[in-house]
DNA sequence: ACTGGCACTCAGTTCACCGGAGTGCCAACC
DNA sequence: GGTTGGCACTCCGGTGAACTGAGTGCCAGT
């Protein structure tokens, strides 16, 4: 019983499954791909694999599904990331330029993410950390109210409203938006802190008050995880999907509510993307509840070599998971190209 | 046969129906309501309601359900909006409270109707057009390209790129950010338009090209239905009842990822706010395709007088229309008075 | 090592049956 | 005239028996 065509066999049982949603036996197996041995055969097979945990059966007579563990190995083994279609890649592009700001930016790309994979997709801002400050900008709207607007070189505008202990003056407030400007502006957000932490002894005592505050609110706001914002689009599919997931699609619509599971789910942004293949997690390999009947495919998408952020896809286990994943690796790609060029 | 007594009749159905979400009977209506009459009156009473097309029976040997018409009558004679527990008060002043800005604050807030409504909640962002101009800033990002950053009284913020002609020097920008400001600060959006339109004059033959992309991607800006933004929240509430909606979910979760689709539901923002009640769309009344088995409380809000946009909440007809209109109140008016405290 | 044959298992469907909830109508009552 | 109890009738939904068919596991033969 040769190793090889045991896995050919999972291959065609996972294929078969995502295409029918319906458990496969060995006689429609035999039938629809050329295994060039009988049912019988394709039977002792599919018992081995049963054995290995990679099937299992509903129930006695019906046909084997795979588990969450042969979809790890048909994702791992026996599948290889394929190129999108010429028109799905045209697509893409279509549908992505002409975006006129950063918010329509990543709602175009949740929402082609989640028509190219009818699955729910989910687009992280880019991260406020990995970007560089391209400019910081002091509003006065009130004698002791200033706005704080930070613009990151993504495209991404933050602001803070800032109420000051006492009333600042036209001077004082070009100064500090001049020196502020010295310091941070190019810099990375990450090193935003070490710049401007002794700012405050440039100035009077008088002063000081003042410019601690619009010093700590801009603190605030690099740091906070604020900064992670998720979009998210396709919950629809969900729908038309329901019956897999065994509690309905409440649980999923829930968890899928919450900002900080949507983040959970993503991951971490690795920092090399060169040739990076979508993570995978599939099924109980997720560990926020509710989520384990579902598969996540991300990917970091970012400038040049450095990842900013992450994508990717929500669906049940059984997706398919090379459509997914080269609509994942497609978008990030382009994605990353679009905020390269801003 | 008293009116009084049928109407009485139509609101306890309305009422046990929306509890149990099964029809009612004649005997379940005479034991849980104090009628005063038997159940074989209370049949009369319903036949002739049912004549009248304010309920109807799903075959012969059940009980009744409101129809739309049912419903209608229900909100406009029978019902009042009763003012929320203190409990459920203090709930949404401590959800809002806290809020860092604006996209903080509409998030927080279809959130937390969602949660009192138990329904979908749809929040609309306070259109431009209706608030006025805090501040223009103009960034230079390169020789040629400028940030075009508008920020409206209500806290939220617009900003475009602009690919310059030509190269524009610091003085002429400089100029440019002190004439625009002159002109538009503390203007509505809506005379915006009218303030800048003659600006390029006040600027030499050379200048006019830069400043004239400047002025278009403003009052691009500015006009733009893209103002219309629209946050929504609690979709997982759908799932729970999804026993109502004849064709599933699907439809609906479809309709709702609609940013269209939402501002058409939630209707136009009317000028006056005082003694506003909510607005009430019942099932067939609404328009939009996939939602005629839905019902949409909304309500405008704003400052003061005047009305900024609208929020409210989306749900299956045989939603608790007191407890929807109660909160759309109640957030509606806590929401003026936090934009109005900007 | 592969294959055909065969007994066995079990989900799902169909059908008939029954109980219960609810109605509509009528005759009696106040 | 409005209200009430009584009663025949309807029809949904649940239950259980019987049947069908897909699929398996195993064994003996090649």
């Amino acid at each position: 019983m040769s190793e090889d065509r045991r896995l050919a066999v999972l291959r065609a049982i996972v294929e078969d499954y995502v295409a029918t949603h319906e458990p496969v036996g060995s006689r429609a197996l035999s039938e629809r791909h050329s295994l060039g041995v009988s049912p019988a055969t394709i039977r002792n097979d599919m018992a081995a694999l049963e054995d290995e945990g990679l099937i299992a059966a509903p129930h006695t007579s019906a046909g084997r599904i795979p588990t969450d563990r042969g979809y790890r190995v048909f994702v791992d083994r026996l599948s290889t990331v394929k190129a999108l279609s010429a028109p799905e890649r045209t697509a893409i592009v279509t549908f992505l330029d002409g975006a006129v700001d950063l918010d329509d930016v990543m709602s175009r790309t949740v929402r082609l993410l989640a028509q190219l994979t009818r699955q729910v997709a989910l687009v992280q801002y880019p991260s406020l950390t990995r970007s560089t400050v391209r400019h910081v900008e002091l509003v006065a709207l009130a004698p002791t109210r200033l706005l704080l607007v930070l613009i990151a070189d993504t495209g991404r505008v933050e602001q803070r409203v800032v109420e000051l202990p006492r009333a600042m003056g036209d001077s004082l407030l070009s100064r500090l938006r001049t020196q502020l400007a010295e310091r941070v502006d190019g810099i990375r957000l990450s090193e935003v802190a070490a710049r401007v932490e002794d700012l405050a002894e440039g100035f009077t005592a008088d002063e000081r008050a003042g410019v601690v505050t619009v010093v700590a609110t801009l603190l605030e706001t690099v740091v906070e995880r604020h900064e992670e914002r998720v979009v998210l689009a396709g919950t629809a599919n969900l729908a038309t999907i329901a019956t897999d997931f065994i509690g309905s699609v409440h649980p999923v619509l829930e968890a899928l509510e919450e900002q900080m599971v949507l983040l959970r789910l993503l991951g971490e942004a690795n920092e090399a993307l060169e040739g990076q293949r979508p993570t995978v997690r599939i099924g109980h390999e997720n560990t926020v509840e509710g989520l384990s009947a579902t598969s996540v495919v991300s990917l970091s998408y970012g400038r040049g070599e450095e990842a900013m952020a992450r994508l990717g896809v929500v669906g049940p286990t059984r997706m398919d998971y090379p459509v997914a994943m080269a609509s994942v690796r497609a978008v990030a790609r382009y994605l990353g190209k679009m905020l390269a060029e801003q």
